[in-house]
RNA sequence: GCCCCCGUCGUCUAGCGGCCUAGGACACUGCCCUCUCAAGGCGGAGAUCGUGGGUUCGAAACCCAUCGGGGGUACCA
C-alpha cells in the first residue's frame, strides 16, 4: 500500500495539515507500505524556496521520515510538482484528444459576470457546458482567430456517483451537482485537480488520506482517475482542526505552525502524540509513543467530526514527556534556551555544561515547556534580581533580619556542604526560631534565587556553593537595614 | 440558493443493540505529601449521548425529520 502527504508550502507548515500527515504516515507504518512526499508547489505566486526547506525541517523535527520523495528520490520522480507540469499538461490533452475533454472559450471575465447574474437571479452559479455545444467548424473558426482556449472535463449529465470513504463513510453525489471543471488554464499550465490525479495515477498511491475540504473534489477526481484508465485511489478524508471559537483554527487563536511550536519549548514527540489523538483514542492511554501509535493507529477509527485543538493539554502532556526525558537528555534540551536568554554561551561551555546537568533534575519536573527552564536556571549563571514584589512580600516580615544573620553564622561555620547539611542547619534554626518551615525557608528562596519560586533551596545553595550563597544572603541582608 | 459532511461531560475521547444508573484523559476542585513552585497519591463535581419522532423486549448505538456547525459550488490548492 502506497500513502502520500502532499503539503504546498506557502508560509509554515500548519498543524491541522501535519496531523493528516502524520495519519497517513501512521497508516503507512502500520502496514508496513511507503510512505511518499510531495511537493505541491505549483502555485508559483505562494510558494516559496524558503517555505519548501522548512516545511522538510518541520517534518523531520517532528519525527516523518518519506520512502520516496524530495532530497531522496524514488522511482516515481520527479517529488515536486512544478518538475511535473509537462506530464499533467500532456495528460489533460490527452483527455482532449480522447473526447473526455473540450476546448472552452468563454473568457474569465464572461464567467465571472455569468456567475454574478446565476447568482442575483437564485439560479446555480455552474458553468453551464455551452462550449460543449460547439461545432467543428465553429471550433475551427475560434482557433483561427486566435481566441484563448481552456480545457475543461465533460462530466456525465445523468447519474450519480458513490465511493467509500475510511473516515466518512458512504457518500453519493449527483453527476448533475458538478459541473464541467477546467483542467488546463489557456495558458497550458494544469489545475489542481487535474495534477492530483494524475500523480497520484502515476505514483500508484492506493490510499489518500487528506484534510475533508477536499472532500468534494473526489467525485471530480474519481472522474478523472477513470477517464485516465486508472484505479482510483482508496480515500479518507480526515476533518479539519478547530480553534476554541469552533472555527477553523488558524492564526488568532495562538500558535498554529510546527515552527511555532518548536520555538515554543514543545517536544517533538508530545506534538506529535497529541497531534494524533485529536480525532482518534483509544479506551486505554493518552500518552502514547510512536511505537506505540504505529502498532494501534487505525485509520477507519479516526472521528468524522471536527476536533478542536486543546492548548492545556499539550501543554500537560509535554510535561509528561519531560519528565520521561533522563538528565542527559534534559541538559541537551534546556541548552538552547538558556542559550536563548544568554544565560550560557553557543555552544555551552564545560562549565557550563555542567551546572546545566546539575539543575536539570531539579527543572524536570518543575516544567510544562522547555522554555520555561529559564525562570529556574538564571540565579545559576547569573546575579540575583530579587523580585520586586517577592521581596516587599516575603523580606519585610519581622523575623527576617535574625534569620538571615543565625544562617549567615551557621553556615558560614558549616564544614561539609551539600544539600542535607544545609538543610539541617537551616531546620535547626527554624526550630529554635519557632517557625513554620515555610516562613522560615521562604526568605531563602527569595535572598539565593531571587523569587519566590525556583528550585529547592538546599539543593540550589549546594550547588551554587558557599561563597556565593553567603554572599547573596548578604545581599538581601544589606537590602533591609 | 443548491450539494456533501458532521453532532457523547467545558475540551479530546471510549462506545460499534443489552457489560452504560455512559468509562478514561485534560481543565476545574477538595484532601494528603511538602523547604517554594511543581510533580505525585486519594477523592469530587461535570454528558437525560443536539432536539423530536419511530424500529426493537431493549438504543448513545439502527431509520426518519428537525435544529445547529463545517466544507464545496474558481482559468486557488
Amino acid at each position: 500500500m502506497r500513502f502520500r502527504a502532499a503539503p504546498a508550502p506557502s508560509g509554515e507548515l500548519h498543524v491541522g495539515n501535519v496531523r493528516t500527515f502524520l495519519f497517513n504516515w501512521l497508516c503507512a507504518r502500520h502496514v508496513g507500505g511507503v510512505f511518499i512526499l510531495r511537493i505541491e508547489d505549483t502555485d508559483r505566486a505562494r510558494f516559496t524556496e524558503e517555505a519548501y526547506l522548512s516545511a522538510l525541517e518541520d517534518l523531520r523535527w517532528i519525527g516523518l521520515d518519506w520512502d520516496e520523495g524530495p532530497e531522496i528520490g524514488g522511482t516515481f520522480g520527479p517529488y515536486r510538482q512544478s518538475e511535473r507540469a509537462e506530464m499533467h499538461r500532456n495528460a489533460g490533452m490527452r483527455l482532449l484528444e480522447m473526447g473526455a475533454a473540450y476546448r472552452c472559450f468563454c473568457t474569465a471575465v464572461e464567467l465571472d459576470e455569468r456567475r454574478k447574474q446565476a447568482m442575483s437571479e437564485g439560479r446555480k452559479p455552474g458553468y453551464d457546458s455551452r462550449c460543449d455545444q460547439l461545432t467543428e467548424s465553429q471550433i475551427a473558426a475560434n482557433m483561427q482567430n486566435d481566441l484563448q482556449w481552456t480545457v475543461r472535463f465533460r462530466v456525465p449529465k445523468q447519474g450519480s456517483l458513490t465511493f467509500d470513504d475510511l473516515v466518512v463513510g458512504s457518500v453519493t453525489v449527483d453527476h448533475s451537482q458538478i459541473d464541467d471543471f477546467v483542467i488546463l488554464r489557456s495558458d497550458g499550465s494544469p489545475l489542481y485537480q487535474l495534477g492530483v490525479v494524475v500523480d497520484d495515477a502515476e505514483m500508484q498511491i492506493t490510499h489518500v488520506v487528506r484534510g475533508d475540504d477536499h472532500l468534494s473534489n473526489v467525485p471530480k477526481q474519481i472522474l478523472l482517475h477513470q477517464a485516465l484508465g486508472a484505479e482510483p485511489p482508496i480515500f479518507a478524508h480526515v476533518p479539519q482542526v478547530f480553534g476554541p471559537d469552533r472555527k477553523p483554527l488558524s492564526k488568532r487563536h495562538g500558535s498554529t505552525s510546527i515552527g511555532e511550536f518548536r520555538n515554543g519549548g514543545y517536544l517533538p514527540e508530545a506534538l506529535f502524540n497529541y497531534l494524533v489523538l485529536l480525532g482518534w483514542g483509544t479506551a486505554a492511554d493518552t500518552i502514547l509513543t510512536r511505537a506505540d501509535l504505529v502498532r494501534l493507529f487505525d485509520i477507519e477509527h479516526v472521528h468524522a467530526s471536527p476536533a478542536m485543538f486543546d492548548f492545556k493539554k499539550l501543554d500537560w502532556m509535554n510535561g509528561e514527556y519531560i519528565r520521561m526525558l533522563d538528565d542527559e537528555e534534559i541538559s541537551r534540551g534546556i541548552e538552547p534556551w538558556l542559550a536563548r536568554a544568554k544565560l550560557v554561551g553557543v555552544p555551552a561551555t564545560e562549565e557550563q555544561r555542567e551546572m546545566i546537568s546539575k539543575i536539570a533534575p531539579l527543572i524536570r519536573s518543575r516544567i510544562k515547556k522547555l522554555d520555561e527552564s529559564v525562570h529556574y536556571a538564571r540565579p545559576f549563571f547569573e546575579e540575583v534580581a530579587i523580585e520586586q514584589v517577592a521581596f516587599e512580600k516575603v523580606m519585610r516580615e519581622p523575623h527576617v533580619l535574625e534569620l538571615l544573620d543565625r544562617a549567615t553564622e551557621a553556615l558560614g561555620s558549616a564544614e561539609i556542604w551539600d544539600a542535607s547539611h544545609i538543610e539541617e542547619a537551616l531546620r535547626a534554626i527554624q526550630t529554635a526560631m519557632d517557625l513554620k518551615p515555610k516562613t522560615a525557608f521562604m526568605p531563602f528562596y527569595v535572598a539565593v534565587e531571587g523569587s519566590t519560586v525556583g528550585a529547592p533551596v538546599f539543593d540550589a545553595m549546594a550547588i551554587l556553593g558557599k561563597q556565593t550563597t553567603l554572599d547573596r544572603i548578604a545581599i538581601a541582608r544589606s537590602l533591609l537595614v
